[in-house]
RNA sequence: GGUCCCAUCGUCUAGCGGUCUAGGAUAUCGGCCUCUCACGCCGGAGACACGGGUUCGAUUCCCGUUGGGACUACCA
């Protein structure tokens, strides 16, 4: 019988959850759902310097958007630092760590040295052999110390095998006796993370590659405390285009969590191509539900490559990863109308338009409207920018199809007032009926049909482009309808 | 500088020695549909970084070069 898979995600609230993030604590979910796992939140704020509430609460609030749940916490590491320095106590007691007293500056002053003999900048171990009675005597003078692990010297090597990359090896001489505690007393993050996996009783480890690194000095750790090495699996990382590492400070808002939300995305369809990016089926299928995600997920499909966040900025077409744009447009036509509906409705409702009236005896009209137009939106505020005149008869009129489809027809000042009074008087505003009628009057006067169709939808949505005509006269109504013609009759002055 | 990781269309990727004249998606271009736009459908262009091996045979295995990335703090 296999142990109980538990996985954590530990952000630091140091900002938003940006992407990176997010795709990390997407996949441990994943993991834990798919193996039926726990799946623990830890914030890992003992930064006391950067760490604030504010962002504690961002990246949940951002977590829960996604759909992201935790079994256990938030846990703050805050509130574990004395078992940190207890655990490195043992360490000292057992003669795996040491007081180092050497100062910030001395250290300094070698590093540089080393750099310029271009010589590795690894700590000499200077402390390493201090006798009990130097140390005493150190302590007794007031001085202050760090404690350095000890790292085994000798030719060996940790090694691990990494789930995504394989096996790691890296050897002792290659480590240095790193810093577990500073000199102040507070732990450090190499220590404290150890520590803390080992009290939640970490199973897996999955994190961005940026970890691998010091794997081998937390595993020694690990060893150290006695406690069993989890297993890791390292994901690539998400890079912009050119092939930076992804950062708040760089990218702003473009890279958060939270600006997906604002700008129209639907939390599934993110998290859906969140998942896609540095992890593939053999099929390279590309939409999942949730359900379906899990089923599908595994740790095997994770890939060793950086991949790219291709954020475009200043593109006037795509204010993000195109085929994020994508798979959210594919969700948005594809998706039950009653499942969107929520998120039309909150767009209605932020841009001030929205009628109660659409949740009760106008439910069906609205269900309606929404399936017509949405196969050309990408994102949910479409509803209430481009579909604005759908939901309010306060939507303005785009002026190069207003010269093009409207004013350069000077018939049309006529006809739509004819059109307009024909509409009123038609008694079943149905889809024949208004096509009939619009083509007859076309034919009567001697116009293409279409420059009349495509008069009226402007005069009647303000756009040159949407659904099929007569659909949209049906879904604005018959009132509504005559209004706009009668008022686009002003358009000529 | 040191250690480590990575390398297929612009981007996300499939591929795990012959099935590859390299598949899908997205973006892009052309066509169909048509009252416009989108959807949908059809088609085009577009990649195995380079050089050595190993092998009867390399996109696939090994080595090197180049390129990219990570780590290298008394940050997390």
């Amino acid at each position: 019988m296999a142990e109980k898979v538990i996985v954590r995600f530990p952000p630091s609230p140091t900002g938003y959850l940006h992407i990176g993030g997010a795709r990390t604590a997407i996949f441990n979910w994943l993991f834990a759902q798919k193996t039926g796992g726990k799946f623990i939140l830890r914030i890992e704020d003992t930064d006391v310097e950067r760490s604030s509430e504010e962002s504690v609460r961002g990246i949940i609030e951002s977590l829960k958007w996604l759909g992201i749940t935790w079994d256990e916490g938030p846990y703050f590491q805050s509130q574990f630092t004395k078992e940190h320095v207890a655990a490195a106590r043992k360490l000292l007691k057992t003669g795996h760590a040491y007081e180092c007293f050497c100062t910030k500056e001395e250290l300094d002053r070698k590093r540089e040295e080393a750099r310029k003999k271009k010589a590795a900048l690894q700590y000499d171990g200077a402390c390493r052999n201090l006798t009990p009675e130097e140390v005493a005597e150190k302590e007794a003078a007031g001085m202050q110390y760090t404690i350095r692990l000890k790292v085994p010297r000798g030719e060996g090597f940790v090694s691990f095998e990494d789930i995504v990359y394989g096996i790691i090896e890296k050897k002792y001489q290659d480590i240095e006796d790193f810093v577990i505690v500073r000199s102040n007393g507070q732990p450090l993050y190499v220590l404290s993370n150890a520590v803390d996996d080992i009290r939640d009783g970490i199973t897996h480890v999955i994190r961005g590659q940026d970890g691998l690194a010091n794997t081998p000095k937390q595993i020694l750790i690990y060893k150290a405390l006695g406690a069993p090495v989890p297993k890791f699996a390292h994901m690539s990382l998400t890079l912009d285009p050119k092939k930076a590492k992804i950062s708040k400070r760089t990218h702003g808002e473009s890279v958060a969590v939270h600006f997906y939300k604002e700008h129209g995305f639907l939390p599934w369809a993110f998290v859906n191509y969140l998942a896609l990016l540095g992890w593939s089926t053999p099929d390279s299928r590309e939409i999942f539900s949730k359900e379906e995600l899990i089923e599908a997920f595994s740790l095997k499909g994770i890939s060793r490559v950086n991949c790219i966040f291709n954020v475009r900025k200043d593109d006037p077409k795509f204010f993000t990863d195109p085929k994020a744009i994508s798979i959210n447009a594919n969700y948005i036509r594809n998706l039950p109308v009653e499942e969107l509906e929520p998120y039309v409705r909150e767009q209605l409702e932020k841009a001030g338009i929205w009628d109660p009236d659409y949740a009760r005896e106008k439910r069906d009209w609205f269900l309606r409207t929404i399936d017509l137009i949405r196969s050309r939106y990408h994102v949910t505020t479409d509803f209430a920018t481009l579909g604005r005149c759908y939901f309010s008869d306060d939507y303005s009129t785009d002026p190069k199809p207003l010269k093009k489809n409207i004013l350069k027809h000077e018939g049309l000042k006529e006809w739509f007032h004819i059109l307009a009074d024909r509409l009123e008087d038609v008694e079943e505003f149905t889809l024949e009926e208004t096509e009939r009628v619009i083509r007859e009057m076309a034919e009567e006067f001697g116009f293409k049909a279409g420059i009349l169709i495509n008069g009226i939808r402007t005069a009647v949505t303000g756009q040159p482009k949407g659904p099929g005509l007569f659909d949209v006269l049906i879904a604005v109504g018959q009132h509504r309808v005559v209004q706009r013609l009668r008022k686009a009759v002003k358009f000529f002055g």
